[in-house]
RNA sequence: GCCCGGAUGGGGUAGCGGCUAUCCUCUGGGACUGUGGAUCCCAGGAGGCGGGUUCGAAUCCCGCUCCGGGCCCCA
């Protein structure tokens, strides 16, 4: 019986794994080049992490286990928290701010499709000590960055939680749910909930006016007539953004209803996807105290690798790959040649399956390699290789030690 | 968890109740033990799984699994 790969993974080709390193090594020199460093935290972690900063309701989407002592684990469905936890058990006397960024693939038990895996990539930064608008500014200017030099087609969207909590401080502990159905833009679910619980007309129009501001940043007037709120903070935001020319949309909806946000959310959209078009997301956060440490201000944010993969289409480098040819009894000789071309920065095949000089030139040929390194008694006597180039077909003959040359012929 | 569509060699397909399952591609070998892409020859390899209907099932029915798209959800 065939094994088949489980539900909502996936296999990589080398095309695709070279397009996917590309992109990855991409995203890590723009991080590093911020100063944030990487970090790794373990596959698993005790599900109690995620519940505390999800909830219970998430442990259906997710992979939970017990192992053989009976602890229960989770497989990391995100990094936010494990990067917290990290941070709380580890660094919390480091200098501030703390940049890291970290690249790992994390589980969710959900039904797979486009752009929608069980098991996925998270690209991510956390930068965490400061409360200042400057440091939203920075991930905000870093995700932009990254985004943008993968040639990606995107909107981003830009909100403060804190408005829409001041908005609707007054309903207490029912504003988490009105939070909610305003990140869902469930306009009718909002109007029905606030109904029910009995909120003014009056009251009601506003914050579905606030809800709906969606515009350039002359929408912060509109609020402003709306709202008795200190808008400061987003307005110096939003002239270093403006100064380091992002393009964005002050969206006050977006609100990522979790309660552990503290300010400034944003979301990046690709018009070029499926249902599942969001492709990075973040925004500033307090969870160190949730998980034990004292109170500390962190903002970050997390690509979707996988979605933004989809979307990139770029050809990796690619290096000379030289395929040494030989006849038989020269394997030694084959295996040498192929040891010098290597120390040289070529890429340099032998054939292993002791086959006829026709096949091994045809094996190149399929292989797509630039040349043919030919080895024959005739060669080895006058200490030269013959060098086919396999796209013009040309052939010359040099001395071995000129071999190296070939990684500039290309 | 819900809805729609699908699944035939490694890849792409034909057959849609009846011979040894079609064709292309592919892979290995040979024609051709000093020269790739062409041609020819030989070989390899398939109806997702389980049950049912039938004299007979890849084909019809049911269940499951997996894939694609959407809903829900999306930390």
């Amino acid at each position: 019986m065939k094994i088949e790969r489980p539900r909502g993974t996936r296999d990589f080709l080398p095309e695709e794994m070279e397009k996917r390193r590309t992109i990855e090594r991409k995203l890590r020199e723009i991080a590093e080049s911020f100063g944030y460093r990487e970090v790794s935290t373990p596959t698993f972690e005790h599900s109690e992490l995620f519940k505390l900063k999800s909830g219970e309701g998430i442990v259906d989407e997710m992979y939970v286990f017990k192992d053989k002592s009976g602890r229960e684990l989770a497989l990391r469905p995100e990094l936010t928290a494990p990067i917290i936890r990290f941070f709380v058990n580890e660094c919390s006397n480091f200098p501030k701010p703390l940049r890291f960024y970290y690249f790992e693939n994390c589980f969710r038990y959900e039904r797979p499709q486009k752009g929608r895996y069980r098991e996925f990539w998270q690209f991510g930064v956390e930068l965490i000590g400061s409360d200042s608008y400057l440091a939203d500014a920075e991930v905000i200017i870093l995700a932009d960055k990254m985004l943008k030099s993968l040639g990606i087609d995107y909107e981003l969207h830009i909100g403060h939680v804190g408005i829409l909590r001041n908005a609707l401080s007054f309903l207490a502990d029912k504003a988490s749910k009105a939070m909610r159905l305003i990140d869902k833009r469930d306009e009718e679910g909002l109007e029905n909930f606030l109904k029910e619980i009995g909120v003014k007309e009056e009251t009601k129009q506003k914050i579905k006016a606030i809800m709906n501001l969606k515009g350039g940043r002359e929408i912060i007037e509109d609020a402003k007539k709306l709202l008795d709120y200190d808008f400061s903070y987003l307005e110096r935001l939003l002239d270093v953004l403006d100064s380091a020319g992002v393009v964005y949309t002050l969206n006050l909806g977006v609100a990522r209803g979790l309660d552990y946000y503290t300010g400034v959310v944003f979301e990046f959209y690709s018009n070029d996807l499926g249902a599942q078009k969001q492709i990075c997301g973040g925004g500033s956060y307090e969870l160190a105290q949730l998980f034990g440490g004292i109170k500390t201000p962190a903002t970050g944010f997390a690509i979707g690798f996988d979605r933004i993969c989809e979307l990139v289409d770029l050809k990796p480098e690619k290096k000379t790959k030289v395929v040494v040819v030989y006849f038989r009894g020269l394997e030694k000789k084959a295996f040498e040649v192929a040891e010098n071309l290597r120390s040289s920065g070529l890429i340099a095949v032998v054939d292993v399956m002791e086959r006829s000089l026709k096949k091994q030139l045809s094996y190149a040929n399929d292989i797509n390699a630039d040349f043919a390194v030919i080895i024959g008694e005739e060669e080895v006597k006058k200490g030269e290789v013959s060098v086919k180039d396999l796209r013009s077909g040309e052939q010359f003959r040099i001395q071995t030690e000129m071999l190296p040359l070939l990684s500039s012929k290309r």
